[in-house]
DNA sequence: CCTGGCACTCCGCCGTTTCGAGTGCCAGCT
DNA sequence: AGCTGGCACTCGAAACGGCGGAGTGCCAGG
């Protein structure tokens, strides 16, 4: 176990690192904080730490830097999560209050975060299965042509198409609609599927392909989306740090345009709770200096989707964790309300 | 008028710029074309060439490179459209084909063109004030809460709630539906205000508000949404060039996370012609080292939106036209099936 | 256990030199 | 008149070398 002013050591060392991006030494550290101790001492706990491997030195006779290990250790144990100013609250609310749709909000709070947090921001679309289902639509486009619309109480909306190899009547429609509704809305979506399953045989044998065609369409639907969407944004931040590695920055947006890899960045806990990935956190290669901070949001208590940051692992972790946690509760709210 | 062989000059130039990335002199460029005519000939045609505003010199004792002029006199006068090869058209066509709605043939047109051409890739979703009305769909998800559901021909879904101040009836709102459906189907947004400006007084006094209510939304959202949407990819590619220009990579991914800049970007003009916009006939800084290549698509003959890639000056002006105009017949063909 | 002192290391900076691709110009040839 | 070979010149890129200084590890003394 660390002493109490090894930690304060460490704490010292990612401050300064994390603002001015330079490897930090004995004697800048004893200057910029009341530590009560000389250099000396603190190159000592330095050499502890860096044994340790909270630390290291980019070359011999440089200042140290902390190690993913150093920086999770601050997470953990020293850093709490700023609140924001009430100016900064009064400003995501106002942002994210003049929003129409669900595109707009999702669009919104991409904005939002990367400004606040000067970082790349990515948003999951609210999910699918962990939403539920505020209405089923059936519009008959053409005679053997249906639309399917699904509202989710999240107020996200899908739409797919569906051919019949006959043509549908406009009485069986409002039959199949009204009985799917009151099935199904309110429901989990990944609790529709049983739910559904014996529909076909209420309705005449002639109409039972249609019936079928459009319960295969709603399951496929669900099933499909899994693949859920995101939104990301602000990747001019990217160039804000880095600006001596060049190199790096090109790995890392190769890395966000995969949709796979952000969706297991933002991780598939279902819990609300904040995370916090560092560095080679993310099983990564080419985010292994990057840090992610995530959040789950939703109306109610349970989170629907997850929103967060990308940064650098040099990066200003409680005010990006207040960022993040704050525009999430706001989000949250906002989707409460619509 | 440049002379028949000062035009090639300038085209080898071109063409040895793109592929190198460096600047070109006399002696290389006798030496990778048959020009048939010595160096010294060359650097008589360069200093001239110079003078006239279409190459310049990074700085004295250097080669040539092209000047935005220079690109428009190649895209102009030289510069054909490549056709691509069957295997890439047969790749677009299965890659487009498993798109199952809007938002997914889209995702996946701005992938397809970012891979072809490895550059960002822009494309705008089909307007709302150039597509035609499917379908309006009024749902009662409370008695004095209406969600207004817009469906476009090419595929297209808005949707608004409206809050009513007094419930609505089913019937009212089945009467509403069937009348509105029946004016609006199948013309273009843009002509729909003045079609069902009379609607309210054919209803019933009670109901009037609501419906007045419905129509100012339906109205708002023509209106609000001529702000377009654009979905963007492919930005680990601006890496690609620029190698030794970290610094211009900034300005650039800014410019791109600016809607309205996109928009302009990829032009106003309802026609479908392909249009390239090169460094500094984009007006605007930042962008002055890219250019645009762009063109309109549509379900028929007229374009419902653009796309297109932006890449260096320095780009393969014939092969980007070709893939920016292939994958916009495709998505053309995509849209008009569904 | 802390501290001041000291020798050592090594990166980053800067001025100098060298190298070579490329140019402009000119005289001569066709 | 237009093309060509030759030649002197320019100027950036890369290589070299010599500091300077921040930072370290270690040690002896409080």
């Amino acid at each position: 176990m660390l002493s109490e002013r090894r930690l304060e050591v460490l704490r010292a060392i990612v401050q300064d690192y994390v603002g001015t991006e330079e490897p930090v030494g004995s004697k800048a550290l004893t200057e910029r904080h009341r530590l009560g101790v000389s250099p000396a001492t603190v190159r000592n706990d330095m050499a502890v730490l860096e044994d340790e491997g909270y630390i290291a030195q980019p070359h011999t006779s440089a200042g140290r830097i902390p190690t993913d290990k150093g920086y999770r250790l601050f997470v953990d144990k020293m850093a709490g999560v700023k609140p924001l100013s009430s100016a900064e609250r009064r400003a995501i609310q106002n942002f994210l209050d003049g929003a129409v749709d669900l595109d707009d909000v999702v669009a919104r709070t991409v904005r939002l975060l990367a400004q606040l947090t000067r970082q790349v921001a990515v948003v999951q679309y609210p999910s699918l299965t962990r939403s539920s289902v505020r209405h089923v639509e059936l519009l008959a486009l053409a005679p053997a042509r249906i639309m399917l619309v699904l509202i989710t109480d999240t107020g996200r909306v899908e739409q797919r198409l569906i051919d019949c190899q006959a043509p549908v009547g406009e009485t069986v429609l409002a039959d199949l609609r009204a009985r799917l509704n009151s099935r199904v809305v309110g429901r989990r979506f990944a609790d529709v599927p049983p739910l559904v399953q014996d529909l076909p045989e209420s309705f005449d044998p002639d109409d039972r392909p249609a019936v079928a065609g459009v319960l295969a369409t709603l399951l496929e639907t669900l099933v499909e989306q899994t693949e859920e969407r995101i939104m990301l944004g602000g990747a001019a931040n990217l160039t804000r740090f880095n600006h001596d590695f060049p190199l790096t920055i090109r790995p890392v947006l190769e890395a966000l345009e995969e949709q796979m890899v952000l969706l297991k960045l933002l991780g598939e806990a279902t819990d609300s709770a904040m995370t916090v990935r560092i560095g080679h956190e993310n099983f990564h290669e080419g985010l292994n200096s990057t840090s992610v901070v995530a959040v789950g949001y939703g109306s109610g208590d349970e989170a629907v989707a997850k929103l967060g940051v990308v940064g650098p692992t040099r990066m200003d972790y409680p005010g990006t964790m207040g960022a993040v946690r704050a525009v999430a509760r706001y989000v949250g709210q906002i989707l409460a309300e619509s």
